[in-house]
RNA sequence: GGAGGCGUAGCCUAAUUGGCUAAGGCGUCGGUCUUGAAAACCGAUGGGGUGAACGCCCCGUGUGGGUUCGAGUCCCACCGCCUCCGCCA
């Protein structure tokens, strides 16, 4: 959610944001007429609640001195005010739900630094790592790999859960998992994560809060009976662990990793990545988020980044660094970087992380705050990556690790968890 | 699912039968004092409206309603926590 307050100084600036992102800069205007109807039926009712808290102090003061009819006449006075009141109170509490609707919809400003464009063609590459995999043979997909070996089946889970779901047997089941624990590790032993492990299923107000309602209701599965949902991704949880809170200053930055299934409904994605595990309704993915103070979350945000670059690293699988342009940024993001890996199949350079600082944007809508040494109190900073999408991962190993027997090679650092070399 | 209890500020704890400003303590920050520190003392320490500013005013006792001139206090619903019972991997 945007700041109000900030809205109120510099609307012009906030409407060339929406213009930069694609969105339509009406709804500014029409927050700014909404407030400033509000701020005025505001100041009347506190005035009115002022003469009324003075009138009852004066009930109290002509009871205690037992001039009845005194205390009557003002009590008359007192209960025509309060209706009046009433009357007014709802007309403003209709005029906090008419904001506060639009507001849940107006995404975040990006960050000065962010290429403005209205696409991905505008991202910036930032930087590159290894060279995109050779090979001496004709490389395989991750959908010719997996089932080849037998220990992918796509036609199963198909029967069991529809299209976009799979089945891991044997050796990649183990590699999915082992790779859940090398990353887990990696980033609670040399990186200073604090391991969670979240529920799957949360309120509505937990989405409301981390920006994925109102706007994204049909991307996310939901529990009819309860109205609870399936977390599209463990920042939904993570993010909202410290909502109304008011963490010390001396706590942050807070550092936790999670490793969790995500569930998405990928409606208007249809014809996008259909084949094989690249896009599925559930993924797992070890998740990072930060706690931090505004001046340093950008720098925090490079930091962030570097700690997901390092499980590729690790695997010695080739990728780059993109930062993303204002179009082609998420909702709730004021700047992010996408890691993306390189893939034989696509020929190309495929999404696998996505890190973002939100701003106070979500700690807005959550209500996390920090003290300040001074005993000031403010928003903190939330900042969320992938580090990294687990499925992904897997498929990058498969399909850069390939072997001309069809064969596939386990990155070094992951055998101590797979407990083998070669798949099969 | 059933019965009962509880929810007060950053934390801990009060508040006659509804009535003046939610008392007090701890912590934190600032100030006075000091060579420096501690102690002591003074002040500040949730949100909002208005104003150039000193300030003025309103709201805030888990959340949302209700009763009342007036609610921490009374009523209703919901949420969360605890105890007991039932069910259960």
């Amino acid at each position: 959610m945007i700041d109000i307050k900030m809205l109120r100084k510099d609307p012009e600036a906030f409407k060339v944001a929406l213009r930069n992102r694609g969105y339509d800069e009406k709804m500014i205007d029409e927050i700014l007429k909404i407030d400033e109807e509000w701020r005025k039926l505001t100041s009347e009712i506190n005035s009115l609640r002022a003469k009324r808290n003075e009138i009852s102090k004066k009930v109290a003061a002509a009871k205690r001195e037992k001039r009845d009819e005194e205390a009557s006449k003002l009590i008359e006075e007192g209960k025509k005010i309060g209706d009046l009141i009433k009357k007014l109170e709802e007309d403003q509490r209709k005029l906090e739900e008419k904001q506060r609707e639009i507001l849940l919809r107006i995404p975040n400003i990006p960050h000065e630094s962010v290429p403005v464009g209205e696409d991905e063609t505008y991202n910036v590459e930032v930087r590159r790592w290894g060279e995109p995999t050779k090979f001496d043979f004709e490389p395989k997909a991750h959908w010719d790999i997996g089932p080849d070996l037998n220990l992918l089946d796509i036609e199963r889970a198909g029967k069991l859960s529809g299209s976009r779901f799979v089945l891991l047997y044997d050796k990649l089941a183990k590699l999915e998992r082992a790779l859940i624990n090398f990353m887990l590790d990696l980033h609670t032993k040399e990186h200073g994560y604090k391991e969670v492990w979240v529920p799957h299923l949360v309120k509505r107000e937990t989405m409301t809060w981390s920006g994925q309602l109102p706007k994204f209701e049909e991307e996310a599965y939901n529990t009819k009976k309860d109205d609870l949902f399936l977390i599209p991704t463990a920042e939904v949880p993570l993010v909202n662990l410290h909502a109304g809170e008011i963490l010390s200053e001396d706590d942050l930055p807070l550092k936790y990793v999670a490793y969790s299934p995500c569930y998405r409904r990928e409606a208007g994605s249809y014809g996008k990545d259909v084949r094989g595990m690249i896009r599925n309704h559930q993924f797992d993915k070890v998740e990072l988020v930060w706690y931090t103070k505004p001046e340093r979350s950008y720098e925090d945000l490079e930091t962030l980044v570097s700690h997901a670059e390092e499980v590729l690293k690790r695997l010695k699988i080739p990728y780059r660094v993109v930062l993303l342009s204002t179009g082609d940024m998420g909702f709730t993001a004021s700047k992010t970087y996408d890691i993306e890996v390189w893939l034989p199949s696509y020929n190309n350079y495929k999404e696998i992380s996505s890190c973002s600082n939100t701003e106070a944007f979500q700690s807005r809508r959550s209500k996390t705050r920090f003290r300040r040494k001074d005993g000031k109190v403010e928003n903190v900073h939330l900042l969320n990556g992938s580090g990294l999408a687990v499925g992904r991962t897997l498929v990058a190993i498969l399909e850069n690790y390939q072997q001309p027997d069809g064969s596939v090679k386990i990155p070094e650092a992951l055998v101590p968890y797979t407990g083998f070399e070669v798949i099969p």
